[in-house]
DNA sequence: CGGCTCCTTGATCAAGGTCAAGACATGTGG
DNA sequence: CCACATGTCTTGACCTTGATCAAGGAGCCG
């Protein structure tokens, strides 16, 4: 995390809160905000909160790309979702007053605005409009994480990568060549899945060599969405 | 489905209600909801909602318990979780505005009070402790999956059937000869662990064999609560 | 009794995990 | 500029886990 003073933001004028939970707040509340709240250059690589911390704050994203995880046996990590601008962070564990389920570690610069527990959960408590949204917000979460876990179940290896890359796909969009606007190692792909990073090596040779995607290095270039849309069996 | 006017419960006598959010309700938001809710005996076997639909509104339950399952592949049940008495159901896709993810099927007759959307909405959005309780319970509940999540992913067949045990243990508590209190098919315990009917029958016998329970037709008995809580790797 | 449904066990097989080795890219210091 | 080290990617070989198939047993009910 590095200080910068001069990149603050001014909730007012932030064109990312028409995307967030706080543009349900008034005036005064939003003075609130932006009084309170602290905004902060990462680096890819840093971690912004621990799992099992206590969070002292929700962050929202202002900048940048992170991702969520869990860390499991040996270390190994799974990762949950990412988070990118408009999103925010740290928000269960503040509600639900747990420690924090997961960890988030950026992974393309960002500037995060950081909202101290209490005036979060303050102003939930007094804007029903804020806090409405914000169960809107827990309960699609919740809608897939269980999606998810009847993936892992149920689903073949090959059918979650594509799957995946269809996430990615629908996450982070595509440049004007098709390859989707994410840079993940083999390893981040393969912790998103569920299995070995060989094992996803394998998968998207396979899916390159039927024409389905292109690789370059770390990027993905998505030549058949439709056939992978039908691989991953979303009916 | 079947009426039992006789069977009417006065939201202001039910001792349910002390476990539910519905605590938070002021005296004539309770009045409103003894005058619009409708409580209904279920029996086994009955659906009380299905996947997909738009749900009209949240169940409490009263009595009973039910299974909460996405439908998958072939018609492959995965359970997510179980609702018995003081839990609320249903609430999810109402408060997101989406259909329901999960199907409610009921596994011990139930008395289930439903809730109409509107005044259900209506008070969460008008009582700010009740929304809260809400959140709180969504954001508990995105916890739990999430870290059903890495369990799949990670954990083997072994170490889940011994975290299930384990979870039913919490959940449904045991009689005075240890006896989990519930009963479910082996293909109900495999649709949870999420694995074949056959390699939760074999794990069952390995753990019978090893002294960590016992099997009496349905009925798991726990004899060593500590050993299966080391097998399951809670740290 | 026959006809259910569910449980159990054995045999077999494939999906995918693990291990090992080499390729490739990138960065560093001499 | 080269030699070397480091980290990631890729491929092949092998083996384990757990899914699938098949058959028989146990319990229950009309």
């Amino acid at each position: 995390m590095r200080n910068s003073d001069n990149d603050f933001i001014y909730c007012e004028n932030c064109y990312i809160r028409a995307l967030t939970s706080f543009k349900h707040l008034n005036k005064e509340q939003l003075e609130l905000l932006n009084y309170e709240k602290a905004c902060n250059l990462y680096k890819r690589g840093d971690i912004v909160y621990h799992e099992g911390h206590k969070g002292g704050g929700v962050y929202c994203v202002n900048k940048g790309v992170l991702k969520l995880y869990k860390t499991g046996i040996d270390g190994k990590e799974q990762i949950l979702r990412f988070a990118k601008p408009g999103d925010l962070i740290g928000f269960r564990s503040v509600l639900s007053d747990e420690a924090a389920c997961t960890t988030a570690k950026v992974i393309e610069d960002a500037i995060l605005c950081f909202i101290p527990s209490k005036l979060f959960v303050d102003i939930a408590s007094k804007n029903s409009d804020f806090s409405m949204h914000l169960i809107r917000l827990s309960c699609k979460e919740l809608g897939e994480s269980n999606k998810y876990i009847l993936d892992l179940a149920q689903k073949t290896l090959r059918e979650r990568v594509a799957e995946i890359i269809i996430l990615l796909y629908d996450t982070f969009g595509v440049d004007n060549e098709d390859f989707i606007q994410v840079s993940l190692t083999r390893e981040e792909v393969a912790n998103i899945v569920g299995t070995a990073t060989e094992s996803v090596i394998r998968q998207l040779s396979d899916f390159k060599k039927e024409g389905s995607i292109d690789l370059k290095g770390r990027k993905i270039k998505v030549k058949n969405i439709d056939k992978l849309r039908i691989i991953s069996d979303i009916y």
